[in-house]
DNA sequence: ACCTGCTTTGCCATCGATGGCAAAGCCCGA
DNA sequence: TCGGGCTTTGCCATCGATGGCAAAGCAGGT
């Protein structure tokens, strides 16, 4: 008695079997009523609770899926954690988180231990391009937010050239022309194609793209402040800027309060705290984690289920949320 | 060969018994180096894996740790939930993060999950009051940023008195003398000792506490913003507010703005973006997560190497920022 | 040649549960 | 009374690794 109760202490105060005892657990209908509440009473009074990682070890996976991001303290990430954990509770799953800090080799050692751990299912928001070594994994994979390359696999995430395009759209129907793009590396999927969506809503309204307005270079609100800072000192500065992801914007709006021009247009991608309080308040796509993240692991459940299901990629609409800064005229 | 290589193949391939090669596997000392390079060789070859869940059913324990938190989309937990992560990985150990959104049942039952798991520890950041029933657990338990009655047990978090203390000074050292409180229920214990120090900053300074200026049921950001709202319209409104709580800050910031009263002074608990960009910025009790999860995190493996460990309280240093909100006079 | 003592290796049981199959118990009709 | 078919129960093996102990291999001393 070393202070756990086992399944074998339970058939013996029942005086069944350890089998019978187990049939009792998985309600198996096969064991009569009479001996059923036997053992249910000697589970109780004995108060206990299968050991998991046994059932697990036989039945070769675990009810455990992991969650891997570029970092759970991103506030879109930690909304999305939230939302995936509270979806996979119902199915008593738990969920195992990571970070990878964009860092690949860090992710594939993460995926590695995940796996050793024989979880039953990978939510991955990749890191770097080439994903195909992902193949052939034990455990079902579903990419959340972002896309990867060199391997077939669900994907749940949004419209992102779609969404580019009606920010910047917003932006040219106030009046701009010329309209800065502020965001990160296109190395990440879902940064080449907002900026692609950048592009496209130029072109298609006859607007020249002045690469010298791009910057997409920064992967960091630090990097985006002083890409903000070079735009606003250029002798031909831009009269509007669309700043891809909220990383970005938390260096982009500082930056334009501290050189005293908010009066710049801003449409963000991504909303965040405080964006209407700011004055003016920011206006923004809003990218909802949470739905993402209910509806990526609604997904990987059903094929965990079923890993023979098709392929699909599935995407979360967005809305533009007009606060003040995108409707500010040159 | 169903895709899966066990430890059972790679002695067969090296023509050594599965004890030799788990040998090897643990590096244990007595087994040839003739053998062991042989062993190391077939390991390579057939990419073996260990598998962690078979490990761990051997040894009764497992390398993860379970983290519980009131919300991990709350950006102090989820800074929390990364130093935390970083912490543990260095020593190969993964994460089980769980949200019991102030439900204690839920809490109860997310615990049973993970024991019967059988994480290696826990890090609780409580929920209610009573937690006797935790006492005997088969795994450590460390409390992280909050206490917890009716169990004894190390906590990692910070002097939530002293710092209120320090926060509440500073608007009286700037002049204040009609200063509100803006905080949690105290069920939470943090929030009690805020309000206490809130209390007894005001009555060392010989100031009279008035309970019409202190609102302490705010658990979620509207409701801060309803409080504050309440308070100014008062015939006699406080010319300063302590917002004892990140959440509570999220609240209070906007309201005053959108009233037009960003005049009156404010000393927020906890940091938050865009912070110091708004005008005025806001003056803050920096209450590092980074620091309070990696201590806690390195406390809870050092208690699970050694069960024997004295309790402890250990406490994180704060810091005021002052960005000008804090600064201003009545 | 033989015993001693050391290193190296292997067999078996074990962790806690579940799957397959056989056996025991039971009821009913012949 | 006996056999057939059904329900109910139990034994054994299994998942993949590690611990304990015994045995095999080997060197050196007498």
């Amino acid at each position: 008695m070393n202070g756990r109760t086992i399944l074998r202490d339970v058939a013996d105060a029942a005086g069944v079997s350890l089998r019978t005892a187990s049939r009792v657990l998985n309600d198996d209908h096969r064991v009569a009523a009479a001996t059923r509440l036997r053992v249910q009473q000697a589970m109780r009074e004995l108060r206990f609770q299968p050991d998991e990682m046994a059932r697990s070890l036989r039945a070769g996976t675990d009810a455990t899926i992991g969650l891997i991001v570029e970092s759970i303290a991103d506030p879109f990430f930690s909304a999305l954690t939230e939302a995936v954990e509270a979806a996979v509770a119902v199915d008593g799953k738990s969920v195992l988180v990571a970070s990878t800090h964009r860092d690949s080799a860090a992710e594939r050692r993460i995926v590695d231990r995940m796996l050793q751990r024989r979880v039953g299912g990978l939510l991955i928001s990749p890191t770097g391009d080439d994903h195909s070594w992902l193949a052939n994994t034990s455990a079902p994979v579903v990419f959340v937010d972002r896309a990867a390359y060199g391997l077939e696999a669900d994907l749940v995430g949004i419209d992102d050239h779609r969404a580019a395009v009606e920010a910047v759209n917003h932006l040219i129907a106030h009046g701009h022309r010329r309209i800065a793009y502020v965001g990160d590396t296109p190395e990440i999927t879902t940064s080449a194609a907002r900026l692609a969506g950048y592009r496209d809503a130029l072109t298609s309204s006859g607007l020249r793209v002045s690469e010298e307005l791009i910057r997409s270079d920064c992967a960091a609100a630090p990097a985006a402040g002083a890409a903000t800072a070079a735009l606003l000192d250029r002798d031909d500065p831009p009269t509007a800027i669309f700043s891809a992801g909220t990383r970005c914007s938390l260096g982009v709006v500082p930056t334009l309060h501290a050189h005293g021009r908010a009066d710049i247009a801003l449409v963000g991608f991504g909303d965040f705290a405080m964006a209407d309080t700011l004055r003016p308040a920011i206006t923004v796509i809003d990218h909802s984690a949470h739905e993402v993240g209910r509806a990526a692991a609604a997904r990987l459940i059903a094929r965990i289920a079923d890993p023979e299901l098709r392929v699909e990629h599935l995407q979360i609409p967005v809305r533009l949320i007009e606060r003040g800064s995108g409707e500010q005229r040159p």
